[in-house]
DNA sequence: GTGATTGCAAAGCGTTTGCACCGTA
DNA sequence: TACGGTGCAAACGCTTTGCAATCAC
């Protein structure tokens, strides 16, 4: 991941420790969370250059943004090439799913509103097994 | 629509104009969106009452907010129950469609995952039939 | 009449920008 | 050494809050 970074861009700490909270993370993180998490590691990190590595990354296509109802201000390290996304609404933990399981509904979509469809989103929203487990405690 | 605020709610002009602007709007609006529109209509209102009325109509089920790569503050009209939606990306024309194909796929990552699923949000983008004629020109 | 609702102004918050200093290549 | 990158402070834009005046019921 770190190599990347090498697509023209200095390698710095605040840089290095971004990308490695974020790789890191089983779960989305916005600017502030990898602020904190990385005062931990490097104090005189200021929080205007977590932004500026967030935009990079992003820019890089190694980390998205990732909706949810409560907001979207989080990112999540890992592109699929497709939004695919399962979030534990407990935790928090999301994964990446494959499948082109769609393709039929879109074809149907398609042809009844007149879209042409270029791309889709899909979210699925559920408790992991971790936070199963812990609420049947 | 109306009705629905009599759910409680009075009857005022600010609430009836932003709630008409966005029924009758078929691409998803923002608070200021709303603001400047309303404002042709009643040169006094605030911005601050089209953002409570957003809040009210919003947790009254009558607005949904729309998730889109450039942002996610804008509202659209109507609710199916589901997150199904279908966005023009040239000129923002939002539909809702139906269907249950998501059944099966849901079923197999939620096995593969050992997620117990509960919601899912699908988007999807396109460009709409006018938007498509007037590209060919 | 009275209490919900409004509009204004100010506060709040997350994000971006200007700039002089610093540190990587 | 040069210039990309940093951190601070200030600016910014969107949203919320406090409050007295207003208006729907």
């Amino acid at each position: 991941m770190e190599c990347l970074q090498a697509n023209g861009y200095r390698l710095t700490n605040p840089r290095r420790i971004t990308v490695e909270i974020l790789a890191n993370s089983k779960r989305p993180l916005n600017a502030s969370e990898i602020y904190q998490l990385a005062k931990e590691q490097y104090a005189k990190i200021g929080l205007v250059s977590v932004y500026r590595t967030i935009e990079k990354l992003e820019e890089l296509n190694l980390i998205q943004r990732v909706h949810k109802p409560e907001g979207c201000h989080a990112y999540i390290a890992g592109f699929t090439g497709h939004q695919h996304l399962l979030i534990c609404t407990k935790c928090g933990k999301t994964e990446f799913f494959e499948g082109d399981d769609l393709q039929q509904l879109i074809a149907r979509v398609s042809l009844e509103s007149n879209f042409i469809i270029q791309d889709h989103w899909l979210t699925l929203f559920g408790i992991c097994s971790d936070c199963q487990q812990k609420q049947s405690h």
